[in-house]
DNA sequence: CTTCGTGCAAATATTTTGCACCAAT
DNA sequence: ATTGGTGCAAAATATTTGCACGAAG
């Protein structure tokens, strides 16, 4: 079976790219806090481990990159980071987040439910939709008093 | 009748804050310019031509201010800069922006699309909304070849 | 030997902060 | 006099770029 590096090295080949050592310990920090969501020096401090003679330039350069093949999504909440998220592979769309106005918690939602509006959007503006960023702010289940919640 | 201007004077000031003068032509810029999307340094060079002796670090401090009053809402699109908008008056949400990939151009939507989409985050995920932000990326009518677009 | 990618340092861009001064109580 | 607000310059932050060098075909 192939695995989602490899997958990500053809599409780098196939644009010409070469998957060096320090774009794959990049792409490889991105997979292991595939939930997180890191800056560009999130990044280089993490790659650096395994990495330690990487620069920082070059993680730029490589999130860039990958950006550029979609392997990743540049978003921005506001504080002056940019942040990097790795894409679902085969996701028609960009994933949506809850951010916590009073932990600063960023879950994320992978659920599509943005199909009607899109329809909506698409009809009543003629605007042809590509992608969506979808964030809402508020108050996560662990910031909520007045709920006694199982899990976490 | 009360004008737009007097009430954010009167928010002002309900706060403890004057508006002075250098304030006050920052917030007639923002009104003038409804529509855009400026960036501190766009409200700075507008200011700059009735007020010539402002400074930008003012401009800062002004636009910080009114995001803290709620009068305007610091955005970001992705590019480097955050940018300010107005907010609707009695709007109780965020409007929401279309961006044409092709050609840049940012519109408004200012009808609420996620009331339900907002019922189902907020019981599926025990998430307590307070705003939201939806951003739209695509082709809008002006850029799309294959439509006969009657105006604009 | 040519191309692509890298590390480092310098440059750039954006935003924030320190401080002396000014205006209005 | 005290407070809040300002302009300017410097600082802090985030990101990009120039350049010489190194690795791989």
């Amino acid at each position: 079976m192939e695995s989602r590096i490899d997958r990500i090295k053809k599409q780098l080949h196939g644009a010409s790219y070469k998957l060096t050592p320090q774009r794959e310990a990049t792409v490889l920090v991105l997979l292991e806090h595939e939930e997180d969501h890191l800056s560009a020096e999130d990044v280089f401090l993490l790659v650096k481990e395994k990495a330690p003679e990487i620069g920082l330039a070059t993680v730029y350069r490589t999130l860039e990159l990958l950006t550029d093949l979609k392997v990743v999504d540049k978003i921005n909440f506001g504080d002056g980071v940019s942040r990097y998220d790795l894409r679902q592979e085969g996701a028609a769309h960009f994933h949506h987040h809850l951010i916590c106005i009073e932990c600063g918690t960023v879950d994320e939602i992978q659920d599509d439910l943005l199909g009607d509006v899109e329809k909506i959007v698409e009809s009543r503006f003629q605007f042809k939709i590509k992608d969506h960023w979808l964030t809402f702010h508020g108050i996560c289940k662990r910031c909520k008093p007045d709920v006694e919640d199982g899990e976490v």
